[in-house]
DNA sequence: ATTAAGCTGAGACATTTGTCACAAAATCAG
DNA sequence: CTGATTTTGTGACAAATGTCTCAGCTTAAT
């Protein structure tokens, strides 16, 4: 727990009562590797503060399976609308390797936030990062080429060029693994 | 003002009074077309409800233009990296049509917040509202290719389809516009 | 109405990407 | 360790896209 407490006073000031309150909201959950934390048609109702490993959350596609986001140590992963909205979410969530989590539970959370409104701001805090990770990624795909965005990839997140595989990668980066071999290809010579 | 107070109520439970007391922090302002709602490099401090006209966000590299968002009736336009950690906007938000608005103060609205928890509800929601959309959009780009994104707008969005240019259409698709057109000519066929 | 500016459609060509196939290398499970 | 599975690299070909150009059309401003 000692790192998602650093995490959160990282984003607000955060007191040890704070922390009292907050506490019956989490749980810490363990998932084996390729183990799912969200799957298609379920309602999301949970938030999946990394510990340790990394997941993605994932569509599948007339049977091939598109990457959209990963998640690594010290970020939360969840699907916003389904988590949001209440209604089934559209992606899955896999544990890509042996993954530790600190889970908030939705509805205990709810109600933490009407009572303590560090809680809700806390909550407040983590929606605006993750709007403003989104709008991040998807102006990478709407300014730049294939090549332009393993580029910025590389640059501004290297720990995602050295943790993933290739074939993952390039899924993530919206072309297919033999575009991205090209890439590296073209640029050697 | 009145579009606005339906708009809120849509989201969250709004009484007469949480109304009075958010007003302060409104103001009416209208933009002539391409005018600038926000310049790169400025840091952006308000919210700008959408009450009639659309507006888009863009990106100049090297010289030409990439439009990011767009930016409808009932939407509130905003860069939120920007609004949210108080940093420079890379992005400038322009009127495509003539423009009026109802803007939204930074500071008002974060002094209201902490006297009056149905005013942060709301600014909550609403980021959620902007987090659900990117995820949207984000999801287009990664999982479909020109001409199915072209085919969800069409299907999801259809008044963008019919109020924007091809060019900024095609812009907004992340192609050019001779692609737009090819892929709408190929479709006739 | 007139002029200027921007928008659209189309063709030619180069580049990029996707798809399919196969072999080599790395990884995993027993 | 060993066999099976997955991942990676490569080549050939087709399809899609970008770039450049020009001409006709629409729109905007005066």
């Amino acid at each position: 727990m000692n790192n998602l407490l650093s995490y959160i006073c990282s984003l607000t000031p955060f007191s040890e009562e704070d922390w009292e309150y907050l506490k019956p909201a989490l749980t810490k959950r363990t998932f084996a590797r390729n183990e799912l934390l969200l799957r298609e048609g379920e309602v999301c109702s949970s938030l999946f503060y990394i510990d340790a490993g990394y997941c993605k959350s994932y569509y599948e596609i007339d049977g091939n399976i598109k990457n959209t986001e990963l998640f690594f140590e010290n970020e939360i992963a969840t699907n916003v609308t389904s988590f949001g909205s209440g209604l089934e979410s559209k992606y899955n969530i896999i544990a890509c390797e042996p993954l530790i989590t600190i889970v908030f539970n939705k509805d205990k959370l709810f109600e933490l936030s009407k009572q303590h409104p560090k809680i809700e701001n806390l909550g407040r805090i983590c929606l605006r990062q993750f709007a403003v990770k989104q709008e991040e990624f998807l102006a990478i795909f709407k300014l730049y080429s294939p090549k332009e965005r393993l580029e910025y990839i590389e640059t501004h997140h290297p720990h995602i060029v050295q943790r993933v595989s290739l074939t993952q990668l390039a899924s993530f980066l919206g072309v297919t693994r033999e575009t991205l071999s090209r890439i590296r290809n073209r640029r050697i010579s």
